[in-house]
DNA sequence: TATTCCCCGCCAGGGT
C-alpha cells in the first residue's frame, strides 16, 4: 500500500500534512516541489533555480520537515521545550534577507506543530544570542557567509554541527564568482569533513553557466547526486519602455535622463507601488528630487534607497514597501535582493542596466507571486540605450544569460580561512590540504602554494618573520593552531572579504545618522556648501574625528555627492545582441518599438558611414579641429575598450612618433592624435595581433599602480592589515598607507610573495577582463574591418567625442558647446 | 543644467 494514502483513524503521514499546509492556503505544489522532496528523502543535493516569488523556498524547506516527521512520526513526543539539535544551516547573502527567512522558515514549523527552534544569526544578533546560540544551536539557523566563517572559529559549535543534515544557500547566484561565494565553498568542505553525508541544496536565479554553479557548490566530490531543478518557469513578464517624445540622432553620454522624469510621473499615475532602479547613488539622490518637483504631493509617499543611507532610513523604507504605504522607492541594486515586496507592481530602469541577468532579476521585483505579471518599464537616458534594451530583451527571450566566472584559487582567503580553522581547533597539513582541494575552486591548489600559505600563517612569509605580529599560528605536534587569545580576537573581527570604502559617516549636530559620504567628496567641500543627501537639502558645518557634521538648509543646492563605485560595463552576452540588433539594423530590418524609435539616428549612421553587421568592426577617421581622431566600434564593454585603446595606442606609438589621447565607452574607443595617423596596422589587424597581447597591455597601462591598488584588499583579506573594529574603523588613509608599505617591502625583499601574484592576476581578471579583452581579439580578427571617413561625426562618433571634451572643459561651456554641436550636426543630417 | 558608475559582511566575555 502507498504510505500517503489516507487511512481512517491514523495519525496522518507527513504527506499528508503538507497537504494540509498547502491546503489552508489554497496553494496546490508544484511538480518541481514534490520533486526537491523527493529528492531531499533520498539524500540528493540539488540546486533550484528561477524566478522569485515561485515557490523554491518551500521546495527546499519541506524536505528537511518531510524527512524529519518520517524519523519522529509521533506528535505526542513532540516536545518544544527540547527542540531537535541542528539539522538545517541556511546561508542568506545580505542580513535583511535573515530576518525575513527566519519568519518565513517559521511558518509552517508553527502550523504544523513541529517543536524545531528556527533561529538567525548575523552581526545583528546580540552577543547574549551568540553565545547561547553556541552552547546549543537551534534546529535550523540561518546565517551570513561571514558569520558561518566565525562559527567555525568556536570548538564547542563544531560538534553539534557534525550531527548536520543539510546546508541551504540562498540567491547562489549573488554569491557565486565572488570572493564570498569563495569562502561560502570553504566552510560548505569543512562541514562536509564533519558529516560526509551532508545535503547541499541552492537556491538561485538563472545563470548562463548552471553547470559550473553545481560544481561549486558541491565540490568535486559528489557530482553524481547533484541535480539542476527547473521551477516554475512560466512567469511571464512585459516590457515596455517610456519612449521619449523627441528623439536626439546625436545623444551625448552621460545623460542623467531627468528630462523623462514628466513622461514617468505620468506613468507611474497609474500605479500603486513601484520601484525605480537607476545606476548610481547620485543618480537615485537626483531623481528622487526631480519626481518630487514633478508631483509635490507625493511628499511622503516616496522614498530613495541605496547603500550609503543609514540602515535605519533604509529599514524604514523597506517597510513601507512591505505595507505598500510608499508610492515608489528610487534605489540602486540595494533593493535588487532582500525582502519580497508583494505590493509591488511595477519595476522602471532608468538607463541601461548593463545585463540581461540583471534586468530579469530586477523585472521580477514586481508581481512576486507565481501567477502574477512582472511588469518593466524602461526610461532610455540616451537614445542608443534603446537599443541595449531591444538587445537585453532579445538575450532574455533567448535564454541568453550572463555567466559568472568563477575565481582562481584566491590565497589571500585561503590564508584567512586557514587561521579561522587553526583557531577552531586546529589542522594537520595534509588534512586540511586535502579539505581545500576537495572544493572546485581550489582543486588545482598546489602542494607548493599550500606550503606557502602555511609559512604565511605560521611566520607572515620570508620577508616578514623577524615581527612577532605575523606569526599567527603555531605548529605543534604536527598540528596548527592558534592559542594567542589576541590572536584569535583579531582575526575574528576581521573575518570576511569585503573591504572597507573610504567614507565618512554624516551626522546632524544633533547625532542622527544619515549615513555615509567618500571622503574624497568631503574633503573638496567648503564650510556652509549645501548640498543634496538622503533626499535632504543639507549644509556642511564641520568635519571632526572622521566624522561630517552637517545641519538643514535653505537654498539652491550646489552639488549631489558623488561615490567612488566599480565600474559597470556592459556584459559580453549583452554586447553580442546589441551587435545582432545591429546586424539586423543593417538589413534594414526593424522589429519592435524600440528600434522603431531609433531608426532616425541609424539611418543617419547609414548615411554618412555605414551600420556594422555582425561580421564587420567599423573603424571610422574624421580630422576636427582638435586632431585626428581614430574611432573603434567593438560593442565590447567600457573595460574592454580601455585593455584596446591602451593597447592600439601603445602598439601604433611604437611605429609612429605621435602621443594619442584616449576615450572609451560601452561601445568603442577613440584614439585622438596631434598629427595624422597611419591606419594601416589597425585596418590589416596588426594592432590586434595576440602576440604577448597581455603584457602589451600591462605595460601600456599603469599597471603597478593598479596592482597596488587591488593588494590593498588582499592585505586586507589575508589579514596584513587590521581594519578594527565592525562601525569604529580606521581611515581609509591610514589603512592605504600601510598596504602601500607592504607592498613595497614585498616588491624590494620578497618579489616571489604569492600574494603579489594574485594582485597582477586580480588586476588581469577583474579590471581588465582579460578574458574577454582576448576573445574580443579573436572577433575582430575574425571580422571584416571596414573603414570610413566620413566628413562629419557620426551618432555612434558623437558621445565618444563628448567624452575626450570632457576632460578640458568645465561642464557649463560643456554643454554650450554640445549643444552647439548637436544643432550643426541636426542641421547636416537634413 | 547635468554630472557617472552597485552591492554585500563583521567580536567576545564578563559585568549588571
Amino acid at each position: 500500500m502507498n504510505e500517503d494514502s489516507p487511512e481512517r483513524g491514523k495519525v496522518p503521514t507527513p504527506l499528508q500534512r503538507i497537504g494540509k499546509y498547502f491546503q489552508r492556503r489554497g496553494w496546490k505544489p508544484f511538480p518541481f516541489q514534490k520533486t526537491c522532496w523527493r529528492m531531499y528523502q533520498a539524500g540528493d543535493s540539488g540546486i533550484v533555480h528561477s524566478a522569485t516569488g515561485t515557490g523554491k523556498t518551500l521546495a527546499v524547506w519541506l524536505g528537511p520537515i518531510l524527512k524529519w516527521v518520517r524519523e519522529n512520526p509521533n506528535p505526542d513526543k513532540w516536545n518544544p521545550k527540547r527542540p531537535p539539535p541542528i539539522r538545517v544551516l541556511w546561508i542568506t547573502p545580505i542580513r535583511a534577507l535573515a530576518s525575513d527567512t527566519e519568519f518565513n522558515l517559521r511558518d509552517p514549523i508553527d502550523q504544523l506543530g513541529l517543536p524545531w527552534k528556527v533561529e538567525s544569526r548575523t552581526g545583528d544578533s546580540g552577543s547574549s544570542t551568540k553565545s547561547r546560540q553556541l552552547r546549543r544551536l537551534p534546529t535550523a539557523l540561518i546565517t551570513t557567509p561571514e558569520s558561518l566563517s566565525l562559527l567555525l572559529t568556536h570548538e564547542k559549535s563544531l560538534e553539534q554541527l557534525s550531527g548536520l543534515e543539510s546546508i541551504v544557500i540562498d540567491e547562489w547566484h549573488e554569491l557565486m564568482g565572488t570572493k564570498r561565494g569563495v569562502q561560502t565553498e570553504l566552510c560548505m568542505a569543512r562541514l562536509r569533513k564533519l558529516n560526509p553525508k551532508l545535503q547541499t541544496w541552492a537556491l538561485s536565479a538563472t545563470l548562463g553557466n548552471l553547470d559550473q554553479a553545481v560544481d561549486a557548490l558541491v565540490g568535486n566530490e559528489n557530482l553524481s547526486e547533484t541535480q539542476i531543478i527547473e521551477g516554475y518557469q512560466k512567469k511571464k513578464i512585459v516590457f515596455e519602455s517610456i519612449i521619449p517624445n523627441q528623439i536626439e540622432r546625436f545623444p551625448w553620454t552621460g545623460h542623467i535622463g531627468t528630462k523623462m522624469s514628466p513622461q514617468v510621473a505620468d506613468y507611474l499615475e497609474s500605479v500603486n507601488n513601484a520601484l525605480i532602479f537607476t545606476n548610481t547613488r547620485a543618480q537615485t539622490e537626483i531623481w528622487y528630487q526631480e519626481i518630487l518637483k514633478q508631483r509635490p504631493q507625493w511628499a511622503g509617499k516616496l522614498a530613495l534607497h541605496h547603500g550609503s543611507l543609514d540602515s535605519d532610513v533604509r529599514k524604514w523604507v523597506e517597510q513601507g514597501l512591505q505595507t505598500g504605504k510608499l508610492k515608489a522607492v528610487v534605489c540602486t541594486s540595494s533593493l535588487d535582493l532582500g525582502v519580497d515586496f508583494t505590493s509591488v507592481d511595477l519595476v522602471v530602469q532608468v538607463g541601461s542596466p548593463k545585463g540581461a541577468a540583471r534586468l530579469l532579476q530586477r523585472a521580477g521585483r514586481s508581481g512576486h507571486q507565481p501567477d502574477a505579471v512582472s511588469k518593466l518599464a524602461f526610461v532610455p537616458t540616451n537614445a542608443i540605450e534603446l537599443i541595449e534594451l531591444a538587445a537585453a530583451q532579445q538575450a532574455i527571450k533567448e535564454n541568453d544569460l550572463e555567466s559568472r566566472k568563477c575565481l582562481s584559487k584566491p590565497l589571500d582567503l585561503l590564508a584567512q580561512h586557514a587561521i579561522s580553522i587553526a583557531i577552531g581547533g586546529g589542522f594537520t597539513s595534509e588534512e586540511l590540504f586535502d579539505e581545500v582541494r576537495s572544493t572546485y575552486t581550489y582543486h588545482s591548489l598546489t602542494k607548493r602554494e599550500w606550503d606557502w600559505v602555511l609559512n604565511f600563517i605560521q611566520f607572515g612569509g620570508d620577508s616578514l618573520n623577524a615581527y612577532p605580529d605575523f606569526k599567527r599560528v603555531l605548529l605543534r605536534d604536527g598540528r596548527y593552531q592558534v592559542t594567542d587569545r589576541k590572536v584569535m580576537t583579531a582575526h575574528r573581527m576581521n573575518i570576511g572579504t569585503i573591504t572597507a570604502d573610504s567614507s565618512m559617516v554624516v551626522k546632524y549636530l544633533s547625532g542622527k545618522r544619515l549615513g555615509m559620504v567618500e571622503e574624497t567628496f568631503l574633503s573638496r567641500l567648503e564650510t556652509d556648501d549645501i548640498f543634496t543627501f538622503a533626499g535632504k537639502q543639507i549644509s556642511l558645518v564641520r568635519i571632526k574625528d572622521n566624522i561630517a557634521y552637517v545641519r538643514k538648509a535653505k537654498g539652491k543646492p550646489n552639488t549631489v555627492p558623488r561615490w567612488m563605485g566599480g565600474r559597470m560595463p556592459l556584459s559580453a552576452e549583452l554586447g553580442e545582441h546589441l551587435r545582432k540588433k545591429l546586424d539586423e539594423a543593417a538589413k534594414g530590418i526593424f522589429r519592435g518599438p524600440e528600434m522603431k524609435t531609433v531608426k532616425p539616428l541609424l539611418h543617419v549612421q547609414k548615411k554618412w558611414s555605414i551600420i556594422p553587421s555582425a561580421d564587420q568592426m567599423l573603424v571610422e577617421s574624421i580630422k576636427t579641429k582638435v586632431g585626428w581622431q581614430v574611432f573603434v566600434y567593438s560593442f565590447e564593454g567600457r573595460l574592454v575598450h580601455e585593455g584596446l585603446a591602451a593597447l592600439a595606442a601603445y602598439r601604433l606609438s611604437k611605429s609612429q612618433r605621435t602621443t594619442f589621447s584616449l576615450a572609451c565607452n560601452d561601445y568603442g574607443f577613440v584614439l585622438q592624435s596631434p598629427k595624422p595617423v597611419d591606419l594601416q596596422s589597425i585596418l590589416n589587424g596588426e594592432v590586434f595581433r595576440t602576440d604577448s597581447l597581455l603584457d602589451d597591455i600591462m605595460q601600456s597601462m599603469n599597471s603597478t599602480e593598479m596592482s597596488k591598488r587591488q593588494f590593498r584588499q588582499i592585505a586586507r583579506i589575508a589579514g596584513l592589515i587590521q581594519q578594527g573594529l565592525p562601525h569604529r574603523q580606521k581611515t581609509a588613509k591610514h589603512l592605504m598607507a600601510s598596504s602601500n608599505l607592504f607592498f613595497d617591502v614585498f616588491c624590494t625583499y620578497d618579489p616571489s610573495n604569492l600574494l603579489l601574484e594574485q594582485a597582477r592576476r586580480e588586476v588581469l581578471e577583474q579590471q581588465l577582463e582579460s578574458d574577454r579583452i582576448l576573445s574580443a581579439v579573436d572577433r575582430i580578427r575574425e571580422s571584416e574591418i571596414v573603414h570610413r571617413t566620413p566628413e562629419r561625426l557620426t551618432p555612434l562618433a558623437f558621445p565618444l567625442l563628448v567624452d575626450k571634451l570632457r576632460e578640458r572643459l568645465s561642464s557649463e561651456t560643456l554643454a554650450d558647446r554640445v549643444a552647439r554641436m548637436q544643432r550643426q550636426l541636426e542641421k547636416a543630417a537634413g
